[in-house]
DNA sequence: TTAGTTCGAGTCAAGTTGACTATAACTAGC
DNA sequence: GCTAGTTATAGTCAACTTGACTCGAACTAA
């Protein structure tokens, strides 16, 4: 009684420790097929626990940055990439994520443009993976990924999100491509371009993509807000 | 240069410390009109910061409970109740929401069916007040409220939410209740009964509510998965 | 018995969705 | 320069959904 109640107040003394991981969604072309897949960045772990698997980026958080900025800060840090969207995914705080202490981690989703992911640090203890082909992470990491893909697609689904993984100016076949590359399925092109154009946020420039092998496609811009703001209600 | 490094190092020292808090829903009457509205239960601030002020259910995460326990424990200690609906709903980790130390609130969302509400313990320092007509309240908790009844609004017109708000046998008539005061508007009676009729969830019962003041209507009963599942896949 | 109210089924027009057809505009290869 | 192949874009049509509305059924209060 008495040793283990010593025990609990010596635990309490050190507090859980909080962290933040961030999901890190691009669109890079599949090896295979050429068309555009998801893909995300993770890093290898150096130290136990878990040394030698892919984990997410992510790390301690500082006691002068709110969470948003210690996520793109971890996100700059090990990829380079400044997302073009970055939004609160979740708080995962079970008691045995980590086996040596207690980590309350709470989770980003990020979406960067492929100009920008193009240009992504990779080195040998960074890599881009398949969204769709991961192994075993470390920590529960897998089930924070598939979280943030199931919240990509509810996302995309439902609105604004799909153009923040396209660059500023696009065809609305490269939309269509983003949502069957995350939906997994096929779309059809004319009923597809028959929804985006009854959405008032996407703008018909004057602008043809050429160089193409057929007829070249009008080129669209997304005239909605940026996903960074804080108050695009989707996140408080 | 060296003072404002030594700064840091000594303020990281003393990392954020993790707090739980809790946006308790549940209906009851109106004062006024008698209809049932939606009510949640505060806390008086009985030290400082906000001493005097009213705040959300809430306190430290202890080292040896989940978040969703502690959320769960925070509730019944300080209301005395069991939720029907328990989902976390952000993390709020800005710099300064506390004026004396760095706090990172982990804020989870509650229903709780009226027969329990109706036991929920209230003194000097614990109250219902109307959900809108909060007055001032302490630290970012008029934020997080905010955010937990547009949660609620959007998880009611999506889906399965606002049977959790009711006791096991419902009229169709109060489901519409529900919704007319969660949304705030009314609703026509006779296309959301259509709406209702056709989910599968909803399942007819031989009962009647009997002892209105008008043509009875029958009872039906909620067959969907209860809402503290981890595995709802509205939460990972 | 009657007036008043809610319950519950049904109708209708407008809008949306998915499957499909047809034409326009471009390139590649001959 | 012509033709075949491919994509872009517009349009049609039936099935389904949604909102506004009507009407009879069933009960209570007086």
């Amino acid at each position: 009684m008495f040793s283990s109640s010593a025990n609990v107040s010596e635990r309490q003394a050190a507090p859980p420790s909080l962290a933040i991981s961030t999901v890190i969604f691009a669109l890079r072309p599949s090896e295979t097929s050429g068309r555009p897949t998801l893909w995300l960045p993770l890093v290898r772990r150096i130290r136990e626990p878990f040394k030698g698997l892919w984990a997410l980026p992510g790390g301690p958080l500082s006691h002068d940055e709110s969470l948003q900025d210690a996520a793109s800060r971890n996100l700059r840090e090990t990829t380079g990439l400044a997302p073009s969207y970055l939004e609160q995914l979740y708080a995962f705080g079970g008691l045995h994520r980590s086996p040596s202490q207690r980590v309350v981690s709470i989770a980003y989703w990020a979406l960067v443009q492929p100009t920008e992911a193009a240009l992504a640090d990779e080195s040998e203890n960074v890599r881009w993976f398949r969204a769709d082909r991961l192994g075993e992470l470390a920590f529960d990491h897998n089930a924070i990924v598939d979280y943030a893909l199931w919240r990509l697609r509810n996302k995309l689904a439902y609105g604004s999100v799909a153009y923040h993984l396209l660059g500023e100016y696009f065809t609305l076949a490269q939309v269509r491509e983003v949502y069957e590359a995350v939906l997994d399925r096929q779309l059809d092109p004319a009923n597809f371009r028959r929804q985006l154009k009854a959405t008032p946020e996407i703008e018909e420039t004057g602008e043809y993509l050429q160089g193409g092998k057929h007829r070249p496609p009008r080129l669209y811009r997304y005239t909605g807000r940026p996903g960074l703001d804080p108050d695009n209600r989707s996140t408080p």
